[in-house]
DNA sequence: CCTTGACTTAGAGTCAACTCTAGGATTTAC
DNA sequence: GTAAATCCTAGAGTTGACTCTAAGTCAAGG
């Protein structure tokens, strides 16, 4: 209920994260040592185990996002720099964000273009099955 | 005009067809190695040059299409293979297709979510820089 | 005819993004 | 108290899809 973003926060084992972004523990592990977490080093408890916080997960999330859009991780640890250096760097962030935009908009044209064409000869294949047409069309790869 | 297809088909080098597929000449060849092509053996002329035809570009055109929405080789050379077979195999192109197709519309709905996520944190930024608020806040990257 | 550019093969190298292994240390559940 | 599960580090291995190299052969323009 605070107001302020800084609650109790539990911390969490690299198992639970795993569990709670999809990622391996292996996985985290290379982003850690990548550079791609929000901070350099992800602190340890008293045997040595990494403690996450609800933060990191909420950024993992995010970086999931970005992938699966296609963002490599080496401009994911840029904007994770950018956001470990705090304030004053937010509009090179947008500039980093929008670039990103721009290209998954690319991304869906593409895909829709490479939709249509899978839909239009899917429908070649149907017909040429329900025509029960054994007729050995010359080459329904060449098809339109 | 003639109907049939069996036209004079000029014939093509490597490197005219890596230009009109924008596929490299190591790419082709690549591809003709992998079993990705119509013919298993891209006939060769007198000096051991390769020679394609129009045919050949039409296909790589559209394994660039399938390449381009995620399908991977294997599943292209899958699909090649039937091509190769001769008529008789139609259901299993079409099943092939199919599956594409519904992976393709996944990722469509995967692409627009992102697309989503990535926009909102672009308006964020957008406002935050439009008000000229210095102020600190918190952590932008984990609102919303 | 000769040079320059395109082509040949076989095989090695690259890149991103993990993934796995070895050899231990720590934590958790009973 | 102990066994099983989880964690640690450092570093090697994997995968897919090329990409490049070496050591030539072939073809086209002047």
């Amino acid at each position: 209920m605070s107001a302020l973003g800084t609650e109790p926060e539990a911390e969490l084992s690299i198992g639970d994260v795993a569990e709670q972004t999809g990622l391996s523990v292996h996985a985290l592990r290379y982003y850690e040592r990548e550079g791609l977490m929000l901070t350099r080093h992800i602190p340890r408890g008293t045997g040595g185990h990494r403690r996450y916080t609800s933060m990191d997960v909420k950024w993992l999330v995010l970086c999931n996002k970005l992938r699966a859009s296609g963002m490599p991780l080496a401009r994911i640890r840029r904007y994770a720099e950018l956001v470990r250096e705090g304030p004053g760097n937010e509009q090179e962030r947008l500039d980093l964000l929008q670039e990103h935009q721009a290209r998954v908009e690319q991304q869906l044209a593409e895909l829709k273009e490479c939709h249509r064409i899978i839909t239009r000869k899917v429908g070649i294949y149907r017909q040429h099955l329900a025509d029960d047409s054994t007729q050995d069309l010359w080459n329904i790869t060449a098809q339109r």
